[in-house]
RNA sequence: GCCGAAGUGGCGGAAUAGGCAGACGCGACAGUCUCAAAAACUGUUGGGGGGUGACCCUCAUGUCGGUUCGACCCCGACCUUCGGCACCA
């Protein structure tokens, strides 16, 4: 008997030695196929939990995977380093970000290690260090040269009392997190960047191998929808405007329009507001823009609004009806004013019921006998009450309808989106400063490629509110004008960190390339990505962004391809009593203790043995021995002396079993990890292994054969567990390493079953199992089943009346 | 409220082109080893009923219906849970 396996001595050994024998390194000019594996990057949060071992370890096993199978894998890691909690360490605690980011990255690096994942470190690429936002700053510069950068206004959140802008995050009951003073809505100018210019690009993953759902959020978040912009005519003396315009999907329902309702941010609110109404809109308007924009559009909430006190008139029937607002209409979306027809529409008819304003119907249906003073009735039907219109069905009066009103010049057909510009300005200290330059002669100037990288000033004084030091910094503030020279002022606000996460993965193919963001040679080996791996919460933001870059690099002509990850999988969470962990919870899960005590290659296949990877899982580590265990089983079995048990000789049928089973093991193990269905190729590798232990136990095949069929155990079990095979591989007395073996692969022929096992039925239910030979002919297969003593019992007495058959598989016998 | 996903033993989960429900593992129980325990190993393990026994019958995949020779799988209605959401006009 040999000593037990022990993974705190093996793991670290292996560690090393992969290093010295830089056996993971990368090589572009290596002439295998390329495999670009890529896995979300951390956010330098400080301490690696198991969710990022959830994240990274089954990454790790099927990037290994596509390696043994004679691929030239880049499978990188790297660092999203800048963002909002390193500048809240810096406040709270008065570590400067740097030092907080960089100390989290030098422990989560080490963390990361132990994983045993065959990262290549020397492309490791962390975001707020100058060589890389550099680049980003670059990519701002690009995007703005190519008309796709502008400045707006934009609303942030604001805390009067710190005279600071505040994070979604950072705003606790509609109150400031420090100070708990009311937080308002403000309007700063803001760069935007225009998505929305892709929007119907975004929509399409045609050629994408990505998950339905993601697709579909995608999709939903672009939002396309065709309708009409109608002006409706101003009803009010001494105003400029004459007209409102509205945005509908429904202009089929145009003669039910009742009333009228407008954002609250309306331009036009505040000239159309009569002074009897002035007071209750103004305070209306007050309470709305201390919202959030999430609060404002619960459905929780009453549909609350107010009168103006002004009219329209609907043009088509010269309809007067009155102007409200109200907060379920944004200004973001569509025109910002809706016309209401509440027979037709729910929110309209909730709204209309609450202030008893009319009702009209102008759809019925023949179905139903159209009370609409229940229920809004939504769906397609005949038109009524609309003039000449009348008798048309819903479809055939929508076009009739646009073409009138186009015809009239009282509108345009036009397609909307959900889908807004990027917000990219952030008005914060840890983040790429945005390269701009504003001179009171040349206006607002960019900062020329050479003098890129604006550098992120460390000397800077941290304010408790939160408000961005980088306002207050001299030496970063005051500069000249690239354009005259003379003084000028640099901007202040910060970019997005999705920015800096839309092109990392392109880094990583030539990260220390130092003429440009990266090298377009190592782009045509190695993008796009063939696979990206990584937790759904990034479905729409930070995918979204990353095509959008692409889709603008490719019209600008920097690269070849517009979208950048051809196949995308998003595993599931790893839960804590079915609650997502977080540090505020205290419910983290550190399996660093796991590690020392199990080694990391256990910790890796209890992690994907648990379930599905794309379901995730309620951590519990009770079953996590049962893994420990089968590599000690696998230890032994391998590393005992088998020919002490017995000797067989060759070819037995039990060792023509064995290959059997082999190959279909093989077989089995390859698809699992191409389907990334990490359970069941565990599963299938302990029932090989269990089934050699049964064949070691009972001696029936020979010492070679057994070797063999242990060495391709071995090779499968690889990826999963690197380090306990690599170590078993060396005493086993082969060459370093395992991880350099060729992925085994499987003989059809071999893997066929001699015998197949019949399922016979009667009336759909299991009698019997008959063993049958593979080649059976349908005619035999249903001779053996009517054959069968255990089917005569339920067939006496009855009349044959089908029989079925399932090749392989089935016979059902059916009898009344 | 809308959209999406999912409900299978004591537990995690297998099995989907409609064809043996419960693979594999955990736990539990029994045994081997031990003075004893732990570890390790071996065996049993969905419920109910029957047989001395190899076994046999029957019920069972959230609930109720439907389609089918046959349904965890497809269809309809409902219940529950988990995700996503921007009242989209």
């Amino acid at each position: 008997m040999v000593e037990k396996y022990n993974p705190i001595e093996a793991e670290p050994k292996w560690q090393k030695r992969w290093e010295e024998s830089a056996i993971y390194h990368v090589d572009d000019n290596n002439k295998n196929p390329k495999w670009y594996a890529l896995t979300m990057f951390p956010y330098t949060s400080g301490d690696l939990h198991i969710g990022h071992w959830y994240a990274m370890a089954p990454s790790d096993v099927y990037a290994r995977f596509k390696r043994m199978q004679g691929y030239n894998v880049l499978h990188p890691i790297g660092f999203d380093a800048f963002g909002l909690p390193a500048e809240n360490a810096a406040i709270k605690r008065g570590i400067h970000p740097k030092t907080w980011t960089m100390s989290n990255v030098e422990n989560m690096r080490r963390q990361l290690k132990s994983i045993g994942a065959i990262y290549d470190w020397d492309r490791e690429v962390i975001t707020c260090l100058p060589e890389y936002y550099k680049w980003t700053q670059w990519f701002f510069l690009k995007l703005w040269q190519f008309g796709l950068a502008y400045r707006a206004k934009a609303p942030v959140n604001w805390c009067p009392n710190c005279q600071a802008v505040l994070a979604n995050e950072q705003v606790v009951n509609g109150g400031c997190w420090r100070c708990e003073t009311l937080v308002v809505r403000r309007d700063l100018e803001q760069w935007f960047f225009r998505i929305t210019k892709y929007a119907d690009e975004l929509m399409r993953h045609d050629e994408l191998d990505w998950p339905e759902r993601i697709k579909l959020m995608q999709a939903n978040w672009v939002g396309r929808s065709e309708g009409v912009e109608i002006s409706f005519v101003i009803d009010y003396p001494g105003v400029e405007e004459k007209e409102i315009s509205v945005f509908t999907t429904r202009p089929d329902t145009i003669y039910g329009v009742t009333f009228m309702v407008l954002a609250p941010e309306h331009p036009l609110v505040q000239k159309i507001t009569t002074s009897e109404y002035k007071l209750e809109v103004e305070t209306y308007i007050e309470n709305a823009r201390r919202c959030s924009e999430i609060e404002r559009l619960s459905t929780e909430r009453k549909k609350e609004g107010v009168f103006t006190g002004a009219y329209a008139i609907n043009r088509l029937n010269g309809d007067k009806v009155p102007i409200w607002i109200a907060d379920y209409v944004l200004l973001s979306y569509g025109t910002g004013a809706v016309m209401a027809v509440p027979a037709h529409d729910e929110r309209d008819f909730v709204f209309a019921e609450r202030y008893r304003l009319p009702v009209k119907a102008v759809v019925v249906s023949s179905r139903r006998d159209g009370d609409v003073l229940k229920e809004a009735f939504i769906e397609n039907g005949l038109i009524v009450n609309s003039g000449h219109f009348n008798g048309m069905e819903s479809t055939a009066a929508k076009t009739a309808i646009a073409e009138y009103v186009e015809q009239q010049g009282w509108g345009r057909r036009v397609v909307s989106y959900k889908l807004r510009d990027w917000l990219v300005s952030r008005q914060r200290y840890w983040g790429a400063p945005i390269p701009a330059v504003y001179c009171d002669k040349c206006g607002i100037v960019p900062v020329p490629e050479k003098d890129l990288p604006v550098l992120l000033p460390d000397d800077v004084e941290f304010k408790a509110t939160g408000e961005s030091p980088l306002k207050y910094c001299k030496s970063f503030v005051d500069t000249n004008c690239p354009n005259c020279g003379e003084a000028a002022r640099r901007e202040t606000d910060t970019m997005d960190t999705f920015m800096c996460s839309s092109w990392y993965f392109m880094r990583y193919t030539s990260p220390h390339f130092a003429q440009g963001a990266f090298d377009t040679d190592a782009i045509i080996k190695w993008m796009p990505t063939d696979i990206y791996t990584g937790g759904a919460e990034h479905a729409v933001m930070h995918l979204f962004y990353s095509r959008f870059f692409l889709k603008a690099l490719r019209d600008m002509g920097l690269v070849h391809f517009g979208e950048p990850f051809k196949r995308l999988f998003n595993q599931g969470t790893v839960t804590r009593d079915h609650q997502k962990m977080s540090k505020s919870k205290g419910n983290v899960v550190n399996p660093d203790k796991y590690v020392s005590e199990l080694g990391a290659d256990t910790v890796r296949a209890y992690l994907m043995f648990i379930g599905p990877w794309e379901q995730g899982g309620d951590w519990d580590d009770s079953g996590i021995m049962g893994l420990s265990r089968w590599l000690g089983r696998i230890w032994s079995m391998a590393l005992d002396k088998y020919d002490e048990v017995g000797c067989a000789a060759e070819g037995t049928q039990a060792a023509k079993d064995m290959f059997r089973l082999m190959h279909q093991t093989i077989r089995s193990v390859t698809e699992d990890m191409d389907r990334l269905r990490f359970n069941t190729m565990i599963s299938s590798l302990m029932e090989y292994s269990n089934y050699l232990a049964k064949i070691r136990e009972a001696g029936s095949v020979n010492v070679t054969e057994y070797r063999e069929a242990v060495s391709v155990l071995l090779r499968l079990l690889a990826p999963t567990a690197p380090h306990f095979t690599e170590e078993v591989w060396s005493r086993l007395g082969y060459a370093y390493s395992i991880h350099n073996q060729r992925w085994p692969e499987w003989d059809s022929v071999i893997a066929q079953d001699e015998e197949i096992l019949l399922v016979v039925q009667v009336n759909g239910k299991v009698r019997d199992k008959v063993t049958a030979p593979a080649g059976v002919t349908e005619d035999e297969a249903k001779s053996l089943a009517l054959n069968s003593s255990k089917v005569q019992c339920f067939t006496a007495g009855k009349t044959l009346t089908q029989v079925v058959y399932v090749p392989g598989k089935l016979v059902n016998i059916v009898m009344k």
